[in-house]
DNA sequence: ACCTTACCTGAAAACGGTTTCAGAAACGGT
DNA sequence: ACCGTTTCTGAAACCGTTTTCAGGTAAGGT
């Protein structure tokens, strides 16, 4: 475990002094450059980082804040940021919150003072860290979710509102009315967004759907099976349902196959957020799309640019556009309202109001769908 | 923008020297601890990294280098590992190598000094950036793939020699023959064993598969695509395909579609690596499943432990249990040949053997599938 | 030769902590 | 009251850079 170079040694080598070495680094003009630059090489130096910082108070690196890395989607937002950070003198800090605003604030504490700038996409709306990242004057980027204060700060979204409104816009021009969607949290923004953007199209088509068609799902796969369950249970059940995220989609395919719905004769189904699965399922499902990485490498390059130039300019706010993909899962309603088999109702009933603690037993994977006997119902 | 406060000014504060706070923040008993709390939480201050590991050598850092976090393996892994630091006092710098070495070396030349210890999970066995690593003193586990100097580096694998058994014995003992493989690159470890374990049971069975049989795809999506229209396009095409991992899985299913071949009543198909999305896919797609949080966070624990203890101790060598998910993607052979459909036979021979650039055009994702009359219901 | 200007250089002072060292204060036993 | 311990303390050195400052040297004009 030799100890690495430092400066000194270089010098040393060199016959230069660690002024002129520094210099050298920096990119002057320096008669030495030559020796200087073999005795790096030679000793293989490399300046230390935390050297460096103390000195000049940059760190060299961005924190990046996701409620989710297992989320595809955020998965996506990293890998967007990285791409722009690769080619420039910036490493990133990833860390997770599990959505949870009092991680978010521990995970915070830990990074805020080893970054330059921090990527953050906050648990909820009411969430007080950002302003806490203003307080300590780091540079702040929100993806995809806003803070309290909104406008405060640079933020990089899609339209939430207006992907919604295009996903049951598309549900109603097929003849559905009785839409039902299964909402994400209304404390975050895109949940409340999506969930306005049904609620405003609804009315605006002059429909008034019960209640009970806005399930919440919490943006959680359990969240969305729990959420189809309670829709399906229901004695006069939607024809359509508008999934406000990926996770819970995944959650809502689960309960209509363990129920036995067939997608789109008994229920049309659309998604916020496409996957390369969404393609090569039966039927490929209808999904609202938006740019991913994009997103994430937007916000990074709108962090970068913050860093660098003056640091009191006005918020910008983006918004990024979502497009529609239409596949196979979205059909005109069937003129006989749906019928749930008889052992699947059983099934439903299992799934009451209370969230169950997780996603099932291993062995559950496997299992089949239940029995096939119709019965009518309305 | 007040400047953070320092060591120094909470001294001030309470009144005795920055040795004293420095050990009272280390945790030695100290007269004053009172009154340096209270300057601590009045000042708000937060001992500066760089400093502390300037003169620490320690950086309570740990970096976490895969190629890809957007695939859900890697993600997994990164949450795996990311639960374990959550609780200590290191944070995880993240970075992706898109499976090239050349970036690999430029990504962990840059974290060489930054980091304590690393995670790593090399683009290819041949790839000497470990070796790097050692030699800079650096700790180090390998995730998931060895290095070229396998036995001197703590390493979590899984069992892929045996989780590829284990898939193709499952063929075998329903009547398969005609076995292919969607094979990885040989030069990572999972892609070798994947295929040693798929060769060396085929070879058991008494079975020499054609050579066409084994069709490589890199990994990626694009790849099992082209690969899986390969094996469509054989004239005496297989019964069954092991696809050596979970993103060229989705490109073959995409293949499998477009073609309009029936699963598993004219091909089985059997993956790698589950997904949330297999168990509702149409049919369920049957895999070998491996525990990929606990990977991440036992590489995690071991780095960790590496790192506090001893380091000169002999590496380690863990290997997980691959365990087969048994869906509804397999079933026995039929016993007339396959037919591709005539429509079907254009579409395959527009992808020969040259790799195509990229994934179709953004557009393309909306492409119903291609005119065949094979639909397919139950 | 001499002075100016333009470069380039090395010594030294930061940056904000940790750690060593020697000494001061408190303590306990006689 | 004295001495030997133990516990606590502040001054100062150090970690590896960057940056300021005051020269020093070479080039260019007279």
């Amino acid at each position: 475990m030799p100890k690495p170079p430092t400066i000194t040694d270089v010098a040393d080598e060199a016959g230069v002094s660690i002024s002129t070495v520094s210099r050298h680094m920096r990119g002057d003009r320096v008669r030495a450059a030559k020796r200087i630059d073999r005795a790096i090489a030679r000793l293989r130096y490399r300046p230390s980082p935390a050297a460096r910082s103390l000195k000049s108070g940059k760190t060299g690196a961005v924190a990046l804040v996701v409620p989710d890395v297992t989320n595809p989607f955020f998965a996506a937002v990293v890998r967007g940021a990285e791409s722009i950070t690769a080619q420039g003198r910036h490493i990133i800090f990833l860390a997770n919150t599990d959505e949870s605003d009092d991680r978010e604030a521990a995970v915070i504490e830990d990074l805020l003072s080893r970054v330059d700038g921090m990527l953050l996409a906050p648990a909820s709306e009411s969430d007080p860290n950002p302003q806490r990242l203003a307080d300590a004057g780091v540079p702040t980027v929100l993806i995809d979710r806003e803070g309290p204060s909104a406008g405060c700060f640079d933020v990089v979204l899609v339209d939430n509102y207006g992907g919604a409104r295009s996903a049951v816009e598309h549900l109603l021009s097929l003849g559905h009315e009785r839409i039902a969607t299964i909402a994400g949290p209304v404390g975050s923004t895109p949940g409340r967004l999506r969930l306005e953007g049904y609620s405003a199209t609804m009315a605006d088509a002059g429909i008034d759907p019960p209640s009970a068609f806005v399930q919440p799902g919490g943006f959680m796969e359990h969240g969305g099976y729990q959420a189809m369950m309670q829709l399906l249970a229901l004695p006069d059940p939607p024809t359509a349902v508008f999934v406000a995220n990926n996770l819970m989609t995944i959650g809502a395919l689960r309960a209509i196959k363990d129920i036995g719905v067939r997608v789109p004769d008994d229920l049309s189904i659309i998604g916020f957020d496409d996957h390369p699965f969404s393609e090569i399922l039966d039927p490929p499902l209808t999904v609202v799309g938006r740019p991913m990485e994009q997103q994430g490498a937007l916000a990074m390059r709108m962090l970068l640019s913050r860093m660098s130039e003056n640091p009191g300019r006005m918020a910008r706010r983006v918004v990024l556009d979502t497009h529609l993909i239409q596949r196979a899962s979205c059909s005109p309603p069937r003129e006989n309202p749906m019928s749930i088999p008889q052992g699947a109702r059983a099934l439903i009933n299992k799934f009451p109001k209370h969230p169950h603690p997780e996603r099932g037993s291993p062995d559950g994977s496997g299992r089949k769908r239940t029995g096939t006997t119709l019965e009518r119902r309305n």
